[in-house]
DNA sequence: AGGCATTAGATTTTT
DNA sequence: TCTAATGCCT
């Protein structure tokens, strides 16, 4: 506990201006490491103390619940546990779902309505589509959720998205006509089910205080004061929703970056926070400038790249911290390189500055970048072992069995629930298939009710099954109904350890003896010690009343498990950019800086995305404290293919050179004088010239080319090393281990990758490759290893599978049939047939079983 | 109905 | 290269 006086003691100037401001609406522009986070939780600690202003009358917004958890807890440190407590703060989606389970009647739902994650709303568009008779490759159910999602975004519900000449005239140019038809289908259909998308939550909240003048004076004065965290991302309704909760007395405050603002393809409106103070019009401005985090040289650095993107507020972020060493610029020949050296860096860094592996961060574009670095750290050589974490990927929640799990339990609190109902009507296999479950669909649809209804009242809904398949739905009936009529005696654990019991769950996963049926079972077991955890949390909390299924289900469909956080151990962090959005780290690593990369090949063609893009970059580059890399690499293999004519991104044109140590592999580049120009400065097709209006659709020219050379990049399955632990989740067990196959090497010095860098016209020369200890660093059978192309001709070679042009061959299912062309080697030769009964066909040799018949 | 063979496709993703 | 989804076979 705190006085007033020693809170604002320990906040700088403009930190303390923005706390103390509280007489109407505010806008916080906080540069990053400008210490946003205190401003915030030093506010609400003042709300309480100064104006003692109740906690539940404090509204505190944020995106994620990791966010909100942690100032939650801040706070509680400032003003005490219980106080804290009471806050009413979250996400958007939490806060307003508990809103809407207290007034769902007023909007036709039950409280107990269901919240359907992308899986759930992707499989319910992709059966609608399915009952139009739609074909779902042009009406990919991504796609049009996409399109649904962008239109709840922008408050368009179906009638008003098939009244807008705009929406359908993009529809029908993406050949996707039909696409409001399926918008109006899928709303009736989530109703139906008494269930809300993500999107719904703020849309019905909308709507709910829009057309409820009651209602909406009710949350207004209970929410005295509205605070808004990382206000750049939000979007359009959220920002409705805030005006209707605000527009009375007008005490908000918003917080945010633009500078940070990464989401707008998710739908986040950089207008909110650039117009904020059109909206407030006698909003007050405060700046946030001063750098807490980085060195100078890094500021400067990151400053320097903004100056390129036009739409933002003006701002000038400045450090007091030292100036530090510049931004490393690292070019190497390879992806691979990139790895070694990277890891090479972090090693020495460590020994160098006696610091842990935690304090070290590899940031890149997309989650595929991380393999080539997860094989690196676990070489022996560089004997970096388990010690780092790679973060993202498939989240616990959406495992197989966990979501199987979670549908019995959604289905039992709410038996409408239909994408739960689809996905365990059938599993464990009690033999209602395909068939049956599209008659009872059919029925449904017809009687405009739920699948739930249908096999409640079968004979009503004359729904025509034999009688076996009744017997069947009767006794599905009858054992969800089982555990309907415990669900408001049992607590959630008790409950839930019945379903999986009699269900058959838990019979049919001890069926499975392999390796992955441990994992399943492992995972089944901290599902439930999760939800041992919550009833237990709920109990100690004296919340008694709550530990039912129901409230579990509240709580749980919200949660990913980026809210657990082990960050106690000591590891080296991989993360995508935007997963490392507030986050710092000592020395940061931002990997695989090429066009096609980053910025990526989607986002060049619009102005407006490639200024996403560069934020995205500036959001990295603002991570770091004392060291940043930028490294990029010559030549990637993606997709199976090695990408030979890398250009570097543009955004290292956007970097002032003055803050930038170039270095080139080789060890050309250190003295000033590298091919750093020569190779991507002036000439390249890559370079970002913004003086030249052309320069958006000026995409750079990058070949690539099929090399029949097997580089050997043949790694075997990772070992799967992401976090699992969601809040109420016991710890997470390891996945599944599959061996590691030995790596085939690659050999960089091989005349016909020289030949390959010297047709690039990039490079003259290979140079030999930096040294470690007097070996070739990365691997130390690299140089000796057998190479897959060893002659001067580097492919087209047949290799030791014998086929040639003419050869005639038999195929298993294609029957017979006459090479055309053989390309490739190893793994990644390949044929082109023509077959007699089927036509031409390529096919991987490594797959097809060819049979050489002359 | 389940298992394998084949192919198509491949940003980012707070909730 | 890896994954997910489809389709065909038993």
């Amino acid at each position: 506990m705190q006085t007033e006086q020693t809170l604002l003691e320990q906040l700088n100037d403009n930190q303390r201006q923005a706390v103390v401001y509280c007489d109407g609406p505010q806008l916080v522009i906080a540069g990053a490491g400008s210490g946003k986070t205190r401003v915030l939780t030093y506010k609400i600690a003042y709300l309480l103390v100064h104006y003692d202003l109740k906690p539940w009358n404090i509204l505190a917004l944020t995106f994620t619940n990791k966010a909100a958890n942690e100032m939650k807890g801040r706070i509680s440190g400032l003003v005490g546990d219980e106080r804290g407590r009471s806050l009413q703060m979250g996400t958007f989606h939490s806060i307003f779902s508990r809103i809407l389970r207290v007034e769902a009647a007023t909007l036709g739902f039950s409280s107990d309505f269901t919240i359907y994650d992308e899986a759930d709303s992707r499989s319910l568009i992709k059966s609608i589509c399915k009952q139009m008779g739609l074909d779902d490759k042009t009406y990919k159910p991504s796609t049009v959720h996409a399109a649904i999602s962008m239109a709840k975004n922008r408050l368009q519900m179906p009638d008003d998205y098939a009244a807008d000449g705009d929406s359908l005239e993009r529809d029908r140019r993406r050949n996707m006509a039909e696409t409001h038809k399926i918008y109006r289908a899928y709303q009736s259909r989530l109703r139906l089910a008494n269930a809300m998308d993500f999107d719904d939550l703020l849309v019905y909240t909308y709507l709910l205080l829009n057309q409820n003048e009651e209602i909406r004076r009710k949350y207004a004065a209970r929410f005295q004061y509205v605070l808004v965290d990382e206000y750049q991302d939000t979007n359009y309704v959220q920002q409705q929703i805030l005006w209707l909760l605000t527009r009375d007395v007008r005490r908000i405050c918003v917080v945010g970056d633009d500078y940070q603002s990464i989401y707008a393809f998710r739908g986040a409106k950089i207008d909110n926070i650039l117009n904020f103070q059109k909206v407030y019009a006698d909003a007050q401005l405060f700046k946030l400038e001063r750098n807490y985090r980085s060195t100078k040289l890094i500021v400067a650095a990151a400053n320097s790249l903004m100056k390129h993107n036009e739409r933002q507020i003006p701002k000038e972020v400045y450090s007091e911290n030292e100036n530090g060493e510049k931004v490393k610029v690292m070019e190497t020949i390879s992806d691979k390189r990139e790895a070694a050296i990277v890891c090479r860096e972090i090693k020495r860094i460590r020994q160098q500055e006696k610091c842990r592996w935690s304090d070290f961060a590899i940031l890149y574009r997309t989650n595929a970048q991380s393999r080539l670095f997860e094989e690196e750290m676990r070489k022996s050589e560089v004997a970096m072992g388990d010690k780092y974490r790679v973060y993202g990927g498939l989240s616990f929640y959406q495992r197989k069995e966990i979501k199987d799990v979670i549908a019995y339990l959604r289905l039992v609190v709410n038996p409408n629930d239909e994408e739960a109902f689809r996905r365990i009507v059938n599993y464990p296999a009690r033999g209602i298939g395909d068939t049956t479950l599209a008659k009872v669909l059919d029925c449904a649809q017809q009687q405009e009710t739920s699948l739930w209804e249908v096999i409640s009242n079968p004979v009503q809904y004359q729904l025509l099954v034999n009688k076996g398949t009744a017997t069947k739905l009767l006794n599905f009936r009858a054992l969800i109904d089982g555990f309907v009529a415990q669900r408001e005696e049992s607590d959630a654990l008790t409950l839930a350890r019945d379903i999986i019991e009699k269900s058959g769950i838990k019979a049919d996963l001890a069926t499975d003896r392999t390796a992955e049926g441990d994992s399943r079972r492992e995972n089944l077991d901290s599902l439930i010690s999760g939800i041992a955890d919550f009833v237990q949390a709920q109990r100690e909390d004296g919340q008694e009343e709550h530990v039912l299924l129901t409230d579990y289900l509240a709580n749980v469909s919200l949660m990913t498990d980026q809210d657990s956080d082990d960050s106690s151990d000591d590891k080296v962090t991989l993360m995508t950019i935007h997963a490392a959005k507030g986050l710092e780290f000592g020395t940061v690593f931002i990997v695989g800086l090429e066009e096609n990369i980053f910025p990526s090949q989607m986002s060049v063609g619009s102005m407006r995305e490639l200024e996403e893009e560069r934020r995205l970059l500036y959001v990295a580059i603002t991570r770091a404290e004392k060291h940043c890399y930028l490294t990029w690499a010559h030549t990637r293999w993606r997709f199976g293919k090695m990408d030979g004519f890398v250009n570097a991104s543009r955004f290292l044109n956007d970097i002032a050179p003055k803050y930038l140590d170039v270095q080139v592999e080789g060890g050309r580049g250190s003295g000033g004088h590298s091919s750093y120009g020569e190779t991507w400065g002036g000439n390249s097709h890559g370079s970002y010239r913004p003086w030249e209006d052309d320069y958006e659709i000026n995409k750079p020219y990058t070949g690539s080319r099929e090399w029949g050379n097997d580089y050997g990049r043949r790694s075997g399955r990772m070992q799967n090393s992401r976090p699992v632990a969601g809040q109420f989740m016991a710890d997470p067990k390891p996945k599944i281990t599959s061996p590691r196959q030995a790596e085939q090497a690659v050999n960089p010095f091989s005349p016909s990758f020289e030949k390959m860098l010297r047709q690039g016209g990039r490079w003259t020369k290979v140079e030999h490759a930096v040294t470690n200890g007097g070996r070739t660093s990365g691997s130390g059978q690299r140089t000796s290893a057998p190479s897959g192309a060893s002659s001067g001709s580097s492919y087209a070679s047949s290799g030791s599978s014998g086929l040639h042009p003419g050869s005639v061959v038999e195929h298993q299912r294609f029957g017979r049939g006459v090479v055309v062309k053989v390309e490739g080697v190893g793994e990644n030769a390949k044929a082109t047939v023509d077959f007699d009964a089927t036509g031409r066909k390529q096919l991987l040799l490594k797959f097809a079983k060819l049979r050489i018949v002359g």
